[in-house]
DNA sequence: TGTACATCAGTGAACGCGCGTTCACTGATGTAC
DNA sequence: TGTACATCAGTGAACGCGCGTTCACTGATGTAC
């Protein structure tokens, strides 16, 4: 399936200028990345990443225009890096427990959050004040909604899926347009309980995260897999 | 029900001194907010928020000694008020029309967030690098929440709730201790799927703030309050 | 009611710090002929 | 292959800004007798 691809596909890189280049690059992102953990995105400074570099301020401007596209990479970054393990952890299961697949792309993405806690904050929590996302983290951001959106298309050309609901006429318009960009096969209905299963996904992992079933939940991580079995099982998988 | 309480509860003012400390409190909160709006979390700074009072700096140490001090106040603040709009919301509703109370509130809530973009994140965002809250936004964390649960005791005591499902033995005990804390009446799994509800509530209005629908969803007060009955029906409400 | 003292709010200066970004520059690397 | 020129990476100084917090202080308000 899709790797992380290191932006717009670059021919492999020429000159020995252009090899330094492209490897700084990364050296400067995964100091930033150091850094957004300790500081979050709001803290994050270019001065202090070059300072972690041995660089003076000013040369990270030949990398990064400006401390936005920095964090844009990162959010670009981010996305395609979450992706990943949600694909990695889906991978595995088999292709015909369509439940399972549900439930290892939840789990793939819960363990990269536990693992990049401010690159999740980063993505998924509030929007960085005073930052506007650029249309380049439009893609990666849609790769995990995709690859669930893949997994309930296979489960209902495999006859799952429950019986259809009504949708208001409006959610049912709004839906109806997505599906004609990326499920022509399935329901308008089961395609909402899916964006909602999304939803879901998402939101249990950021109750987890930021502290709001603390004293509640102890054990997150069976009380993940159980809600996801519930979204599962919701849509019929 | 609960109205909001400007801290422990103090005797009313007998000073003048005290009676304008009260007000400038109240100010500097107010003032606090609005830079909130413009700036997020991160950016709150305490000196912007004596200019705009025309103040000098160092006097609203007077009033809190320190800016984390501020912004715990805004934060108890503000899960006041997202409590006050769910109670309104939910108190005009026909009391046995438990899944239009539980969807009422909800959209208490949502209103609130939207009129409130940035104190909502500042409570259901990410976390604020660097700072632990304090034990005293725990209880008016808990207000929704437990509005919530008090909706669901009352759909199951007039007989509604649908059946039991099993529970994992870890995700059965956690939510043993919780349902003796605060609803002795309702099954673990009713209370189990009551959870979830609310992490759905929080996690739908999340996704819409902070641009994870944007495309796919349009009209998004529709698409709430589907997804809130969505979840009463699930309850069985 | 009047006086003496204690409390408190607000001032203004200062400490020490970090930030993003620009600019003229040097010296090394790459390219065209 | 060798030379002349263009491109690029990195330097160091500077601009102009804002921040949280402390401290000694003045003058007004409140309290006890």
């Amino acid at each position: 399936m899709t790797t992380a691809d290191p932006g717009p596909a670059q021919p492999a890189p020429r000159t020995a200028r252009a090899r330094v280049r492209l490897e700084l690059t990364r050296e400067i992102k995964d100091a930033a990345r150091r850094h957004l953990a300790e500081t979050g995105s709001a803290g994050l400074s270019l001065r202090a990443v070059a300072r972690d570099l041995g660089m003076v301020s000013s040369a990270v401007y030949r990398y990064f225009p400006s401390r936005d596209d920095l964090l844009t990479a990162l959010i670009v970054d981010a996305y395609s890096a979450v992706a990943e393990a949600a694909v990695a952890a889906e991978a595995v299961i088999d292709r015909g427990d369509f439940a399972g697949r549900w439930v290892a792309t939840g789990q793939g993405v819960r363990q990269w959050a536990l693992a990049n806690l401010q690159e999740y904050a980063l993505i998924f929590g509030s929007p960085v004040p005073g930052y506007r996302a650029p249309a380049d983290t439009i893609d990666p951001a849609a790769r995990v909604p995709l690859l669930l959106m893949s997994i309930v298309v296979d489960a209902v050309s495999a006859g799952r899926g429950g019986p259809d609901r009504d949708l208001p006429p409006a959610v049912f318009s709004d839906l109806a347009a997505l599906r004609a960009q990326v499920a022509p096969s399935l329901s308008e209905s089961i395609l909402a309980r899916a964006v909602m299963g999304w939803t879901q996904l998402i939101g249990s992992i950021s109750f987890e995260l930021f502290g709001h079933l603390h004293n509640v939940i102890h054990d997150y991580a069976t009380y993940f897999d159980f809600h996801m079995r519930e979204v599962a099982r919701d849509l019929g998988l």
